[in-house]
DNA sequence: AGGAACTGTCCGATATATCGGACAGACGTC
DNA sequence: GACGTCTGTCCGATATATCGGACAGTTCCT
């Protein structure tokens, strides 16, 4: 009877890290959930969502009952983890935030990059992300848009597939070929325009990005944009982050080399924050 | 039976937002509470610590049993909501910093504050943050601690007394002498080093910040800092937040009054976007 | 005007999450 | 080596949170 409606939006900006423990959606029919399963269930959809959601549309998306929702959207409110916006929708509120700060914080690593990412952006102008894998995705970690913010690929906390990133062929850099392949769900080697990604090809890129201990691709996300990633490193020589510029593809050589001895001051420097 | 340990820490550095409806650390002995609650409490609980914390030491600080906590913690866990730390602390996660973003990025204010804020910070070198009014105290919402970090005074999300700051003469302009001091606790007029602040001279100092369009305090918070502010306003005249620096109290007036300009050009652009 | 789809609120029943207590093991101190 | 305090795990009982359904009011179609 319960209709699944928007599925297909969670499905297409998935994002793997809160979903439902076993239920795509929601518990089976008839059953009872936990509220504390719920919530999570809303965050996650709410982030998928990317915008304020009414309260009907949040039950239908996590397939819970509307009485419910209502009960726990309130209650969260009152805690000012989510806020309501205008036009009956919710979204996620002030304590998220400082929550959020305080994790950052207390992260050494992601606290030096957010000074990284931020003295970069304002110095070179360009769009700066801090990536790191999510699961068998990538996601970017922190981001400063730069000035001529022409475009914003992908936005903090989204998941993407890792073929389709510069920082993705630095990030596998400790497995084998074997393990790649086995970790990389196969459809994720489908760009967004549908062409398919050559397996052999992405593996010799990883291998080549390993031995020059950067990565460069043109054209993937998007046809206009170039990404260029520097590895952060941990103690063990394993690759734990990248730092990367996103800049249009007609960027002069000379430009985008220097961008890159940029990138790797950074990174060897907070490969030493990482050790 | 139930010993009231770290009483003392939460009461330090309350916060208001998010604690528990109405039992002060847990509910009444004997009694059950939801889920929701419990998570609510613990998040407010870590909030407030400021740094990991082992499992035992949440219960008590939540006044909820073990037993729940170590059932909600992992599935929290799980959701990537929390994290376990070395030692067996838990604090926040990824996913927190994930719905803390998406918070910004939805509210145009914030969104474009950030950007200001870095802008400063790395234009001055100083420590510039974004505040605004959390109930009846005030709050760093944004901060960016510059190059020359020597001080970190308030943290973000960490609510403090409005009379101790600049902002707070900013931020209480819409309000008359009476309901400013129905408004603002008592205790609040003691500053840390137990010195009293005298209320007539605080609401004098409102009405001046008011109509010089900002204001400026020194050696409240600590001896060596002085705090400058600018009032960002909206299309009701209303201030709803400040962007100031912090900066050591023997900076020459010169670059104080040049910071000032500084700070009134972003404030008067940031009420556009509040408008 | 009628209908479809929404919102926000209320209610009673029952499946179950929370709780208290017990357990073994780890750690450090005296 | 005995003691106190911690951890992580398990369990059964029962207070109760979740659920389904109903309600009136609103909006937006046609």
């Amino acid at each position: 009877m319960r209709r699944d409606a928007r599925g297909k939006v969670l499905d297409g900006v998935s994002d793997g890290i809160a979903a439902p423990a076993a239920a795509p959606y929601g518990a089976a029919p008839g059953g009872r959930a936990r509220g504390i399963d719920r919530v999570i269930a809303i965050f996650a959809f709410l982030h998928a969502h990317r915008e304020p959601a009414r309260i009907g549309a949040i039950a239908r998306g996590v397939g819970a009952p509307r009485s419910t929702v209502y009960e726990l959207v309130n209650r969260l409110i009152e805690a000012g983890i989510l806020e309501p916006r205008g036009d009956g929708g919710v979204y996620f509120g002030r304590a998220m935030h400082y929550y959020g700060a305080d994790y950052v914080r207390s992260v050494a690593l992601l606290e030096q990059a957010q000074k990284e990412v931020a003295h970069l952006a304002e110095e070179c102008g360009e769009t700066v992300q801090f990536c790191r894998l999510e699961g068998n995705k990538y996601t970017v970690v922190l981001m400063d848009a730069g000035r001529r913010t022409f475009k914003i690929t992908s936005e903090i906390g989204v998941t993407v597939p890792i073929p389709w990133t510069a920082s993705g062929r630095l990030l596998l850099g400790h497995m084998s070929a074997e393990e790649i392949l086995a970790f990389i769900p196969e459809e994720d080697f489908v760009l967004a325009d549908g062409r398919v990604l050559d397996k052999t090809d992405f593996l010799a890129e990883i291998d080549e990005a390993g031995r020059h201990g950067y990565a460069v691709t043109s054209g993937l996300v998007d046809d206009f944009t170039t990404c260029m990633a520097a590895p952060v490193i941990d103690g063990t020589g394993r690759v734990v982050a990248t730092i990367c510029f996103v800049v249009t593809r007609n960027t002069p050589t000379e430009r985008q080399e220097r961008l890159m001895e940029r990138l790797l001051t950074s990174a060897r420097s907070l490969s030493r924050t990482a050790s």
